[in-house]
DNA sequence: CTGTTAGCGCCTTCAG
DNA sequence: CTGAAGGCGCTAACAG
């Protein structure tokens, strides 16, 4: 029924071994052979076995991307990534979403890794960091990648200088007159909140204007915790001519605030974000933001993860670029006409 | 190094066949043995190898989800329904992702179907209804369920009545007192394009509307799309008081537009959707939709392809329910206080 | 109810 | 440069 090698071997005149070594590209293989053997397999229609590949080869072919619960446009981005790169090296990719703060999460960690015996992960933030995860995964000797990881030691994967680029964004709302600009921070667990934090209080800095505590507020990445904190700094008496959070979805929840407010943006208040991802777009206004290369960064981990599978010390950590998106949600101060309802 | 099913096997002082018995849960131990064996496997932590079991087996434990770029929204939802169903099953889920239109469409999911060696697949629209897909996965005999197939005759898998919705949804609106209102068509490789069409039709019929052709447009379920639909209607010198548009990502780009035209919502136009994704709350005013649950949907498709997984002719195809969300974009006709800009 | 015997299809030795 | 034998870890089919 189904065409294994053996087949190939016997339409080619060669041994098993000889077809083998062909399909996986290893030399020793004069010219000719070589090419008596790709025609057989072509006209058979042959293709190997996965399973026996694996079994015999002691690899599987697979690898997961391990995450837990970002927003989907972030993962769907990364997947996409991921499929880029697993495709052209001929890879699968398996989801294996795992629980943070679960009471068993390494035990089921292993459990994943057991039971797909993926050659390879790949971690999304806040997995990155998770310290427990990392000593685990070294000790199983499993090799993997990371997304925007806290701690960069030693490790492979992309990051982005996500700093600077929220320098670069402070600098655009200072020209544009802002001085009282607010931020709403991003989830304590990720990476990428302190590092926006960071980019914010530089941007102060380089602006001379002094760090107001009261302006920075403590959010999650989720849109209605963006509503929410905008409330309190929209209510204030003096209230922020801007603000700044720390990603997409909670600068939409922002502007949805501001708008129920009947606070004109950006006449009234600019807002910006942090990614890029679709709803940057699709909100009204759109969104002044980074855009975070997200699907190039999948791609880059999982190309790291195959260098790193191929040798225990292959692959690097790479650095992704970003690019401002100006949009409309950011515009010269006092340009407002508050019409509160 | 790892233990094997042997090692399990003499550290219980039985067969391995026996082992093997107990783990996959056939029947014919005797319960003491089982015990005994199941003692043995937990203090030697021992894990099966898949590509082992593949191997031997004739199943991969893999299931692949098939899809074309649908919403991200949409395609995690059913990802992670399929999960739900995958993890209770102890098996694994695979990304395959295709291009419907592409001219080796076919070869390309053979590709997919004989590397990956998965047991069976999820099909989203609009894949579930691929004449030729159809007809492939039939000869190669690959088990599938489909996610909102048009032609339900024979095949697994989950739909909504979503006529019956839509008339629901066109009932809400005749009741608020529109009688002028517009439809903003979905994708024509989908069947839920027709049956929401079907739906509006028939909600007008049942109100004593008569159809008018020139509040039909043809959308295609994308944002950009919804916002340009939305401009054609909304210059109209007769606009409609109400749009139904196919799904919420075109509704929100129907609000978009409208926001940008200085209508408001649901003053000067009433706007609802279809899906209840993430972005019917994240725009404002919040979209009046219909709930399809997407998730639940993405676990039943995979619960019956496990079913046909183990038996040929295992599995049906369900019908899954759906729930009205009535929020702030839709309200009484007339009440709006135009403020053109 | 239990065990034995053959493979599943490929890759890894190690000879030639 | 090529080939023959053995085994990866498990399950199917048959015996008992």
């Amino acid at each position: 029924m189904r065409v294994r090698i053996e087949d190939v071997a016997e339409a080619a005149g060669v041994s098993m071994k000889t077809v083998s070594r062909v399909l996986n590209q290893e030399p020793n293989v004069s010219e000719e052979t070589r090419k008596r053997v790709e025609a057989a397999a072509r006209k058979l229609q042959y293709r190997p076995n996965p399973s026996a590949r694996s079994l015999a080869g002691q690899r599987s072919f697979l690898v997961a991307l391990l995450y837990d619960n970002p927003s989907s446009n972030y993962l769907m981005e990364v997947q996409a990534g991921m499929l880029d790169a697993c495709i052209a090296h001929h890879y699968n990719l398996m989801l294996a979403p795992v629980t943070y703060g679960e009471r068993k999460f390494l035990a089921h960690v292993d459990e994943i890794i057991q039971h797909s015996r993926a050659d390879g992960l790949v971690l999304t933030p806040p997995l990155t960091d998770h310290p427990g995860l990392m000593k685990r995964l070294g000790q199983l000797g499993i090799p993997y990648a990371n997304i925007s990881p806290k701690l960069r030691g030693g490790r492979i994967g992309v990051v982005l200088d996500e700093e600077r680029a929220v320098r670069e964004m402070m600098a655009h709302l200072v020209s544009l007159g802002h001085r009282r600009i607010a931020h709403i921070k991003g989830h304590p667990e990720h990476g990428a909140s302190q590092w926006r934090l960071n980019g914010y209080r530089d941007g102060l800095a380089a602006a001379g204007i002094a760090y107001d505590p009261e302006l920075v507020i403590d959010g999650d990445f989720h849109y209605d915790t963006g509503a929410i904190c905008a409330q309190r700094l929209l209510l204030m008496a003096d209230r922020p001519t801007a603000i700044f959070a720390a990603n997409d979805d909670m600068a939409a929840g922002t502007i949805r605030t501001a708008s129920e407010m009947g606070l004109s943006i950006p006449g009234d208040v600019s807002v910006c974000g942090f990614d890029d991802t679709p709803i940057a777009r699709q909100i009204y206004p759109p969104l002044t933001t980074v855009r975070q290369p997200t699907r190039e960064m999948g791609r880059l981990a999982t190309h790291e993860l195959f260098k790193r599978i191929k040798a225990p010390d292959g692959g690097q950590m790479i650095t992704a670029g970003y690019e401002l998106q100006l949009r409309q949600s950011t515009g010269p101060i006092g340009k407002g006409r508050t019409r509160r309802r």
